[in-house]
RNA sequence: GGACAGGUGGCUGAGUGGUCAAAAGCAGCAGACUGUAAAUCUGCCGGCCCAUGUGGCCUACGGAGGUUCGAACCCUCCCCUGUCCA
C-alpha cells in the first residue's frame, strides 16, 4: 500500500484550483500520515439530491474527489437523502418543499449515473445518510443540538442576514449543518469537500466531530463556477450552463462561446491538468505561440472527451471546424422530411418545419435577412439569403431533394418527399 | 388583529382616462465585424389574418365585477407581497 506519491506532489494536484482549505498544515498532516502508514484518507462529498441534471459546475467539486481518488484515497459520494428533506437553507431563501421517497431515489439514481462519468465507479463508495439519521433518537438529536450554540449559528451570513431582514427562519433549518456534522461522524471522514458557499456547514462538521471526539476533518473548497456568460453562477434557470448530457456538438459549441479570459478559469476547475501545465499553456497563449482559439478547442475537446468520449470529442471538433472555418454543413445535423403538399408561403414553410415558434417571428427573421438555404449536394454549400417571407414556396421543386436552411447557427435537413 | 406601501411583458422598472402592444435597461433572437470568440455597432423582440399598409382582428398591466363612448390608469370586493405597530 505503500504507492501514494510524496506528499507534496499530492498536495499540489489536489489543491490545484481550490478556493481555501482549512487548514493546510492538517492536509499536510494527514498526507504525510497517510503515506507512512499506508492507509488511504477518507474523503467525501455530500450532495442534496435536489436536481436530477448535473452541469458542468456541479463537476468542478466532484472532479476534486475524483482527484483524491486518483492519488488513491477512498473517495465517499454521500447522498443527502434524508437532509434533503430539510433543505440547505443556503441559497434562496426560499422553503423547500419536501421531497418524497421516490423523488429522492429517481434523482440519486440519475445523479450517480452521470457520477460515475467522472468518478471511478469500482473505487467509490456510495453512502445515503438516512444509513443513521434515519435511526436517530428524539434522544441522539437533542444530544447533537448540544453540541452546538446558538449564537455560532446565527454568525452564518443566511442566517444574520434573514434576521437583519426580518425574514422568517424556521427553527429545523437550523438542524441541517447539525445533521450533516453527524454525517462526519459516522464517515470519520479526513477530509470533506465542498463548494464555497457550503463553507460555514463544512466549519460546523469540524466542530462537531471534535465534539465527538474525532480529529477534525479538512475542508476544502472549490470555487463556484462562473457561467458560460462570464459573469454570474453557472445555473439551469440562468441558461449559462452545460449540461452534462447534452448531446455532444451542443457541448462542444457551447464552450467554444466563452470568452478567452474565461477559458483559463475553466482549464483550472474543469480539467485534470496540473496548475502548472495550465500556466504553461497560457504563457504560450500570451507569448503568441500557441493561437487561443486552438486553446479553447483543446479545452472543449478535452471536457467532451470525459463525457463523451475522446473519439466523440474528436469529430465534434471536426464538426466544429467544418460548420464554422469553411462554411460548410457538419456531418451531424437534426433531419426531417416534409411531405409535400400545395405550394405555400415561405414563411409557412418554415413555421411548419419548427424553424421558428411563431408566423410572426418567422416573416421579421426572413425579414431581417436571418434565413439561408442550400441544396445538400453542394458542397461546399452555396447559400442563398431567402429574404421574402411571401414568396410562394413550391416545394415540389425540390421533390426528392435534401435542402438545407441555416439560421444562425441551426442547421437542419430538410428531405422533401412528395 | 391594526396602519401603510405595492402587485405592469422572461427579469428590473416607467406609465395615473384616449396619441399604450405599453418608455428605459437587462436577457433573448438575427445581422455586421471576428477566432461561431469576447467587446462593439445595427435591427427585431405578444399572437393571428390580409398581403405590404401610418392595414384589420384577438390576447395582455394580480383576480372578479363596476363607472365611462373609451380603463394599465377611476370605484368596489377579493387574492398575494413587503414595511411598521400589536
Amino acid at each position: 500500500m505503500a504507492d501514494f506519491k510524496p506528499p507534496l506532489e499530492q498536495l499540489a494536484y489536489l489543491t490545484k484550483g481550490a478556493a481555501e482549505v482549512i487548514s493546510q498544515e492538517e492536509l499536510n498532516q494527514k498526507l504525510a500520515n497517510s503515506a507512512q502508514t499506508g492507509k488511504p484518507l477518507r474523503v467525501y462529498l455530500g450532495v442534496d439530491p435536489t436536481a436530477p441534471d448535473l452541469h458542468l459546475g456541479h463537476t468542478v467539486v466532484l472532479r476534486k474527489l475524483k482527484h483524491f481518488q486518483d492519488m488513491g484515497h477512498t473517495a465517499i459520494f454521500l447522498i443527502g437523502d434524508f437532509s434533503a428533506m430539510i433543505g440547505d437553507p443556503t441559497g434562496q431563501s426560499e422553503t423547500r418543499p419536501p421531497l418524497s421517497r421516490e423523488q429522492v431515489d429517481a434523482n440519486a439514481k440519475t445523479y450517480l449515473e452521470q457520477v460515475y462519468k467522472i468518478l471511478d465507479r469500482e473505487k467509490t463508495e456510495v453512502r445515503y445518510n438516512s444509513e443513521w439519521l434515519g435511526k436517530m433518537s428524539s434522544s441522539d438529536v437533542v444530544r447533537l443540538c448540544g453540541h452546538y450554540r446558538l449564537a455560532r449559528m446565527l454568525e452564518r451570513e443566511d442566517f444574520r442576514s434573514r434576521l437583519d431582514r426580518n425574514l422568517p427562519i424556521a427553527v429545523h433549518e437550523l438542524l441541517y449543518p447539525l445533521l450533516t456534522a453527524y454525517d462526519a461522524v459516522a464517515l470519520r471522514s479526513d477530509v470533506e469537500l465542498g463548494a464555497t458557499e457550503q463553507k460555514f456547514n463544512l466549519l460546523v462538521h469540524r466542530d462537531i466531530q471534535r465534539e465527538y471526539g474525532l480529529t477534525s476533518q479538512v475542508v476544502l473548497t472549490m470555487p463556484i463556477l462562473v457561467g458560460l456568460d462570464g459573469e454570474r453562477k453557472m445555473s439551469k434557470s440562468l441558461g449559462n450552463y452545460v449540461g452534462i448530457t447534452e448531446p455532444v456538438p451542443e457541448m462542444f459549441g457551447k464552450l467554444m462561446s466563452i470568452s478567452d479570459e474565461l477559458m483559463w478559469r475553466y482549464y483550472t476547475l474543469l480539467t485534470d491538468l496540473t496548475a502548472a501545465e495550465v500556466a504553461e499553456l497560457k504563457d504560450s497563449v500570451v507569448a503568441g505561440s500557441t493561437h487561443p482559439l486552438e486553446a479553447k478547442k483543446a479545452l472543449a475537446r478535452r471536457i467532451v472527451a470525459d463525457f463523451h468520449g475522446a473519439d466523440a470529442a474528436l469529430r465534434a471538433q471536426k464538426d466544429f471546424e467544418a460548420q464554422f472555418e469553411d462554411k460548410g454543413v457538419p456531418t451531424e445535423i437534426p433531419k426531417v422530411v416534409h411531405y409535400i403538399c400545395e405550394p405555400e408561403k415561405f414563411f409557412r414553410l418554415l413555421v411548419k418545419l419548427n424553424l421558428f415558434p411563431s408566423n410572426a417571428e418567422a416573416q421579421r427573421k426572413i425579414k431581417e435577412g436571418a434565413v439561408y438555404m442550400s441544396l445538400r449536394d453542394s458542397d461546399p454549400p452555396r447559400w442563398e439569403r431567402k429574404t421574402n417571407p411571401l414568396e410562394e414556396y413550391n416545394a415540389l421543386d425540390y421533390g426528392g431533394k435534401d435542402v438545407i436552411f441555416r439560421i444562425g447557427r441551426r442547421m437542419v435537413q430538410v428531405t422533401f418527399v412528395l
